[in-house]
DNA sequence: TGACAACGCCTACATGTGTAGGCTTTAATA
DNA sequence: TATTAAAGCCTACACATGTAGGCGTTGTCA
């Protein structure tokens, strides 16, 4: 196992450029703009800038198709996202991870409830098993 | 029910100079400067920076007292933590709760994971209850 | 083959954030 | 009462982020 490219950090904003590139697979430019901007309301340099950044920033690539950029995800939205949760939870929580469960809880499905029960179960199962090889 | 004052977004670094006014509750700058510094080592100006932000944002407030100020909260954590964990969510996981909740169990102990079941088992009476007594 | 649309590259600029320093006022202490 | 330490107020400055615009180049279509 060799050591893992650190995982950058995206801006807020940042998160939307790179969600359509997750969802579709590499796209140019062109397209990933025509993904965003309905929420957003972005002109088309401005994607193109974020682009830019992410780059630099090394969470996306890119291959020269023609005289145009394909871009791709650099990381998986994963691993990105279990960075970006495991600070967040570290900075807002801090600790005090239950109280807060119950507020956020009323805002879950059913749907999700179940999927959220059979996660714990398997979590359950996981620590056991890493206890019981551990011994 | 009037209308909510509305909830300020912290920056990163923010949190943990409000953090200490959550766990102690009032407190003169001083104080809290003595609260934040071995992880972040800040100078205690810094920490007079963010609290002078902080108040113009109105996530704090302040009382004078003799020649200084008494800072608290102008929010509690649920409030702050509520409004943070929704957008972070909308942000990262594009609104699912499901991949959020199984990365926060990750991080979470097996006392806390403990008491997540039971708030678990308890909603899902609640929302059970609650559709036997609708029909 | 010439015009034009689209592309990428570089630049810009306001605001936010991280990280303080200097100056002025005031409370406490000798 | 004269010092002095600590508080607050204002200022600074670099880098990140949100939000583009201008310009030179090139692929494409008539």
């Amino acid at each position: 196992m060799s050591k893992r490219k650190a995982v950058p950090k995206l801006s807020e904003l940042e998160w939307e450029v790179v969600k359509p590139l997750w969802k579709h697979g590499p796209m140019a430019a062109r397209d990933i703009f025509e993904k965003v901007p309905e929420q957003q309301g972005w002109a088309y340099k401005t994607v193109k800038t974020m682009l830019a950044r992410l780059v630099k920033k090394g969470a996306i690539e890119y291959q020269q198709v023609g005289n145009s950029y394909l871009y791709r995800a650099a990381f998986s939205q994963e691993e990105l996202a279990r960075d970006a949760t495991r600070s967040f939870i570290r900075r807002v929580f801090d600790g005090a991870m239950t109280p807060f469960m119950a507020q956020f809880m009323e805002e879950v499905t059913p749907e999700e409830l179940d999927a959220l029960k059979s996660e714990l179960v398997r979590l359950e199962r996981e620590r056991f098993n890493a206890r019981e090889s551990e011994s």
